[in-house]
DNA sequence: ACAAGTACTGTACCGCGAGTACTTTTCTCA
DNA sequence: TGAGAAAAGTACTCGCGGTACAGTACTTGT
């Protein structure tokens, strides 16, 4: 939640909004979310919510946004972290997974979980360009991480034949899987531990150790 | 659908109920998900409906029971097609990754979706008996999965320091995840790709291969 | 042939939640 | 102090989950 004086008056409540749906979403759902429920929490009217949001889409839209925004400052920041440690590609991209999975450890009560995922089983409910940006989030996530892959490629002979692009699939694959069990088996731990053995396959391919 | 022949009429209605049940919920999600429509389509009534289950929980509940059972009885025939296949531990898990793999890819529109992952982000709609079903379900996999993994790690060194409980949730977390993946970017080759991978990683830690 | 289930249909009703429509008030900052 | 931003107020519609209960057609054993 960057910087809460810079927002206005407007800007604070519709964040809130955000906040307290997102969070009842990845619990029940988009279409078990009522919107009385949020607008109570949020201490506001329903009159007030729709000052805000056109419709319930319109959330819906808004909140993925939010996340996919949210997400992709996150990789970013890791990666350039991980990029001022290493210049190695490999070494950079271990490091990278390394941190990303501290960071998903250290999450207090585990990941609170992934509005895309959680859309994917909703598409029916969500207008046409909804569906088409959590599609869009994942090819991205595919094109990121494929990027890193090549260059890895390029100086790394890998052990096995590979595509390239299920590798990078992959760490999207673990990293939804992952929080799923950490939610259903409520231990918070699988996600980083997931994490980490997505690493490991990607050091055992290049590195053979 | 196993013989239809043997179903009374009741539990033929029951089944198609479910039926129509599943494929909604694994669009719109449990609470997207109306009784009308169920009702409608299945060519009853309201009082019908009521006739087979009490509520909507407990519509949710057999929802998921029967996808437990099936999921386990698949799961249950690959591994013994794959024992026979070949007596070496590791072998058959290869061979029953390769199974699976294929399954999954030759699945016409694609996998449909996992109810168990649908229900984790809905898991506050559900009672409690419903949530540890699918707690259970996961806990499950893994004991299954791991009592193979133990028996290749008896007979074959691992190349890499592995948790084989982790191993085991891998296989879970990259099928649900790429049936996301799959669902989310309309390629459903996804999934059986990603199952292939793991695949890969498995023989790397215990092969080096 | 008939009684006893089984598997429904029909009808009527309730309260809650999403969403619409439009007016009015309060706050905030230049 | 006045204009726009940020709501509140009011009033209504419709769909949905759920309840209650009476009636009916089909089926099956005896």
């Amino acid at each position: 939640m960057a910087n809460v004086q810079t927002l206005s008056k407007g800007e604070q409540t519709r964040e809130r909004i955000l906040d307290i749906a997102q969070d009842a979403v990845l619990h029940k759902g988009f279409a078990g979310t009522s919107l009385d429920e949020i607008i109570a929490e949020a201490g506001i009217t329903k009159s007030g919510f729709f000052y805000h949001f056109k419709d319930k889409n319109d959330l819906a839209k808004a909140l993925l946004q939010r996340y996919l925004d949210t997400e992709w400052s996150v990789f970013d920041a890791l990666f350039k972290q991980a990029d001022e440690l290493s210049e190695d590609p490999l070494h950079s991209f271990l490091i990278f997974l390394k941190l990303f999975a501290e960071v998903m450890g250290d999450l207090p009560n585990g990941h609170p979980g992934c509005l895309v995922s959680s859309y994917v089983y909703s598409d029916h409910m969500f207008s046409r360009d909804v569906r088409e940006m959590t599609t869009e989030g994942h090819r991205i996530w595919r094109r990121r991480f494929r990027e890193r892959l090549d260059r890895i490629a390029a100086r790394y002979p890998s052990r096995i034949e590979i595509n390239l692009d299920d590798m990078a699939d992959m760490l999207s694959a673990v990293a939804d899987g992952g929080i799923i069990l950490s939610k259903s088996l409520s231990e918070p731990g699988v996600l980083s531990r997931q994490i980490m053995q997505y690493r490991a396959f990607v050091r055992l391919v290049f590195l053979g150790n």
